[in-house]
Formats: C-alpha cells, sequence, structure tokens
DNA sequence: TCGAACATGTAAAAGGTTACATGATTAC
DNA sequence: GTAATCATGTAACCTTTTACATGTTCGA
C-alpha cells in the first residue's frame, strides 16, 4: 500500500490539501500508517498526471492559497480497485522489541529504563485514544480502527506489567562474564528454522 | 534501525552466514522486523569493509560452502552503542485497517471476507507461538518477544471478535445512496488535528 | 528423479525520509 | 513581537524490494 493509494483514500472523504493529507497521516491513520510531506506532495502531482485527481488552488483571502485535490471517476474507480485487489498484509517494526530480544547486549539501568518509557509511549496514547474513541462524528471505520489501536496498547501495557519484571530478573540470575557471548542458537529451533 | 544494525545483532549470538541470519528474519525476528536477501547480502559486505565482521568461508565437505561471519570487537562496540543510543521508535503499517477504515469502498461480502482471513492469521500465527513459547532453549530476550506476540494476536482476536460485527452492522444502516461520497471529516475532529 | 532445502549474490527500480527553502497569518 | 499554525515544495540520499541468476545436496 503506497501513498499514492492513501491519498486517494483520504480523498474520498472529502476535497483536501496536501496539508490537510498530512494531517490525518499524524491523526487517525497514524495508528496503521505513516507519510511525510515529501512523500504526500510528490503523490498528489503524480495522480494529477494520471487524471486521477483534480487540482485547484482555493483563493480563499488571506491564509496561503491551498491546493484543494478532488477525486475524478477515474481516481474513485482506481481507488476502489486498488482496496479491492489489495490481499492485507502486516508489518511491525518495533525498535523496542529489537532492544529487548537483544537486551543481553544492553545494561541493566539502560534496560529498566527502555521498558519504564515504552509502557508511558503506550499508556499516553491509550488515554488520548480512549478519550475521543466515543465521539459521535467519527464514521465507523474510524472508529473501528481507534478501538483496534486501544486493544493493541492495552494488550502491550498489560504484557509490560506482567513480562518487564521476568525480563529484568532473568538477566540477574544469568552468570556476568559471558556477556555477549551467548551460546548460538540451536539449528532445529523452532524460531529458526521457521 | 537498519538491516545492518540487525545482522550485528543475529552475530552477537554466534557465528552465522548470511541463509542463517535470513531465516532468523523469518523466524523469531519476523515478529517486529523483516528484511531480505537482497538487504542481507550487502549489508554484510559492508560491515566487513567497515572492520566490523569477518567473513570466511567455512569448506565442510558436500554442502555449498556457506560463508561465516564473525563479529569482531569492533563490531561488538559498534552494536552495543547502536543499540544504548537507539529512542525505541514504532511503526505498524498494516493493510488491513487501511482498508477497514476505507471500508465505506468496499463491498459487504468484500468486508466480511477480509474479517474473515484477518482473524484466520491471527489465530494460526498465535497457535504456533503459544506451541513454541516455553520450550527452554529460548533466551530471555528471545521468549520476551514471543509473549509480546501473543499478547498481540490475542488483544486483535478478542478485539476482531467485538468490533468486527459492528463495523458490519453499522454499514448496513447507513443509506445506500451516499457511497463513498461522506461528508469531509470536520476540521475540529481531534482526529484530524492532533 | 524430483522437489525442498541449502547457499550466494546482482541490478534496476521503487519508495520513502530528511533536510532544506520559503513565506503568510493568527493567537497570545 | 514571537511562537505556532497554515501552506507548498525540492533534491539528495538512503534503504529496501523485486526479479533475476546459478548451482549443490538431501530425502522421499
Amino acid at each position: 500500500m503506497n501513498v499514492k493509494t492513501l491519498c486517494l483514500g483520504a480523498l474520498s472523504l472529502g476535497d483536501q490539501s496536501g496539508y490537510d493529507i498530512k494531517k490525518l497521516f499524524e491523526g487517525a491513520l497514524s495508528h496503521f500508517h505513516y507519510a511525510t510531506y515529501g512523500s504526500i506532495y510528490p503523490a498528489l502531482r503524480q495522480l494529477e498526471r494520471e487524471g486521477l485527481i483534480d487540482i485547484r488552488t482555493a483563493h480563499r483571502g488571506g491564509r496561503p492559497a491551498p491546493k484543494m485535490c478532488h477525486l475524478t471517476a477515474a481516481g474513485h474507480k482506481a481507488l476502489r480497485q486498488a482496496l479491492t485487489a489489495a490481499s492485507p498484509t502486516e508489518q511491525l517494526r518495533s525498535e523496542f522489541l529489537v532492544l529487548t530480544y537483544f537486551s543481553h547486549l544492553l545494561s541493566d539501568e539502560r534496560l529498566a529504563e527502555i521498558l519504564v518509557e515504552e509502557r508511558e509511549r503506550h499508556s499516553s496514547t491509550l488515554a488520548y485514544l480512549e478519550s475521543i474513541v466515543d465521539l459521535p462524528e467519527h464514521r465507523p471505520g474510524t472508529r473501528f480502527t481507534v478501538h483496534a489501536a486501544i486493544a493493541r496498547h492495552r494488550a502491550m501495557l498489560a504484557f509490560l506489567d506482567e513480562q518487564g519484571p521476568t525480563l529484568c530478573q532473568s538477566r540477574r540470575s544469568l552468570d556476568p562474564e559471558h556477556e555477549g557471548t551467548l551460546p548460538p542458537l540451536a539449528s532445529n529451533s523452532p524460531l529458526v528454522a521457521r
């Protein structure tokens, strides 16, 4: 799923400027995708070239004039096709989990710090999401994805409270001698083999 | 966090070939990162040029000779620094959530199909993870990340069972006339503004 | 004998981020 | 007056994916 398709999707909700679309990526979409101006503006220009959107400058006095983008019939069709054809994939890139996976290379203090910070991140995001999920203006699709994010952050909080202490303790019981030189993975380990 | 750092991390677990590292990305690491040969082999060559790893061809008769990679002292130091300096970020890219967010553009049948498939994905991954999480050969870091994945997939299953029907029903109660031309988001919506 | 697993790599292209560049307006 | 917000864009760089290319060995 590329930024072009996401922009078409955003425009299916109503005419918007590149700036507006960026806000959407920082807001509702941020829980499952992200994009910056550097990809949004080129995407919009390309979509215009392909005839999938119209761009017209809105000269409302005062403020800098935004270029409002509007889905054409062809754009609508292309969007539907893209969404229907997609076999939904998911990719998670979590540096937190990378760090904990390699936690044998971290100091106790650094590990504890990382765990606390991760907890705070989930906690504050969760509080925000819970405060907005029941607002009546959400479309069903929006509310669904907010619920998904809430479920995920709640689960991560519970997991951190349950397994965080275990991770810290398991390190203390290890011989401090062989730091970073643990034996190689057994080649028949399911995690290696699969 | 780039593939080079991940490769260094993999090698902190013991000497491995590029092929072995790929298996790690398909296995234990797959729950929070991914990489293909096209990025792993160039990364390894670059790490060798930088003196962070040694590569030597293992001539064990028969099989094609793997090039075993070994962390140098400099590599170990670089890895520790990279892991300590990282301020852990997380990014999720879920086409499933993109599709549900824009579900006003999908047919009822397609939406139902997507929900069922997503449920199956989480269900089968969860079953696998639960079958291996208690194996004694896991390092604490490995077990921690497996628990994290289990927590996430369980939460998603519960969420799908709870909110999936709601999403389908909310569509049926909508006027079928204005498909795809829902009113623009209120500009004061928290999801837009934030 | 045939497919799966082992094993390494390249080249082109796609895709995106980062940093830079600019400037008006509004609210405090 | 000054910081935040509105508003658009480019260029260089980085990273990664995709598709291709090749060949061996083991087990059924």
